[in-house]
DNA sequence: CATTTAGTTCATAAATACTTGAACTAAATG
DNA sequence: CATTTAGTTCAAGTATTTATGAACTAAATG
């Protein structure tokens, strides 16, 4: 449909992939965004070609235009769910499942916060009993009553990060009136 | 000083390194929070046995206590020093150099932030800059529409990052009582 | 000024994380 | 019901990251 060359050739805007120039930019920054936020690489790839486009688009689609094995894609694309960074859909009289992309910031962020941020709060509660239980066991006073002092500063500060995380959520959800469907 | 075996042994408390069950299980708690936000895990074990320690460190017990090796230790005290995590001290006629936690959290926080998400915004801009670019050389008129809606949502969501960073700065200092010192 | 001590650097070894693709399940199709 | 199609799983391969330690710089010491 779009992937026709262009006929004045500067710089090639599209390529064998089928991939604009400024698509691979889009997808590049996805991918180094995914990394640093500890994620697959892949993950950011595959998000940011959805991001780019407007229709959904089918899991072997995907593969062909990142040129990235199935496994990848399947792995990715049920990661990018559970995250909340695409949603599925079906067409009529189509079995294959197709993808889009979330755009809403608010949502994204909320998914990355309950799918990663959650997850080690709860982590740190338990550890934090498992450190009182040891202190128990310790029979240097001395120790101990340094060890309490730790275990109430890491007290603190898990409560501060507990607070934290629906905070962050609030403020971002304020600026999405670009991304915002108009009747959610 | 403070190495002695227990006398009556339930479960361990010290070990022949020298650290108590409880210092072992916070060193391992920074370890893990350490890689989650991306960090080596040796910074997080060097930070969590300066965190346990009421007097400073200096690097050749760091080694032998966590059994790191001299380039580990070398590395990850200055990348700690470069987020802000320690704080290095001269005791009178001796040259090598010893190490403290710094341990408010609001500290912590805008070091990392000030280390990791800054870089992150700036090369975001560039990034941004050079989608414009290649937006130009596009010659696709609707691919062009598709590509400035998408360079818009993202001026968006980096506009918002950007608010975002001095915000949680300030969020997270408001409940530093517990560590922090009375002036300052 | 030779030697010891503190610490840094960096090539390479070790450990981790990511991706691949072949084998598989399950549903649709003819 | 054999075949095709869509998608999942996971052992093994590849790539990336992190740790190691020998060789080094630089300052202190005798």
């Amino acid at each position: 449909m779009s992937g026709f060359s262009t006929s004045k050739i500067n710089k090639k805007t599209t390529t064998v992939a089928g991939l604009a120039e400024w698509e691979k930019a889009i997808i590049d920054l996805f991918l180094n965004a995914a990394h640093s936020f500890g994620l697959p690489k892949s993950l950011g790839q595959i998000y940011g070609l959805l991001f780019c486009r407007d229709d959904s688009i089918p899991m072997g689609e995907i593969m062909e235009l990142l040129n990235i094995s199935k496994g990848s894609a399947s792995q990715g694309l049920r990661a990018l769910r559970q995250l909340g960074a695409i949603i599925s859909v079906f067409e009529h009289n189509d079995r294959k499942e197709r993808f889009l992309a979330e755009i809403r910031l608010r949502k994204l962020v909320s998914g990355f916060l309950r799918e990663q941020g959650e997850p080690h709060l709860k982590k740190g509660s338990a550890r934090l009993r498992n450190l009182r239980e040891l202190l128990e066991d310790d029979t240097d006073a001395s120790s101990v009553i340094r060890g309490k002092r730790r275990e109430n500063i890491l007290s603190g500060w898990h409560r501060q990060m507990s607070r934290l995380l629906p905070l962050v959520k609030m403020i971002v959800g304020k600026g999405d009136h670009l991304t915002e469907k108009s009747s959610d």
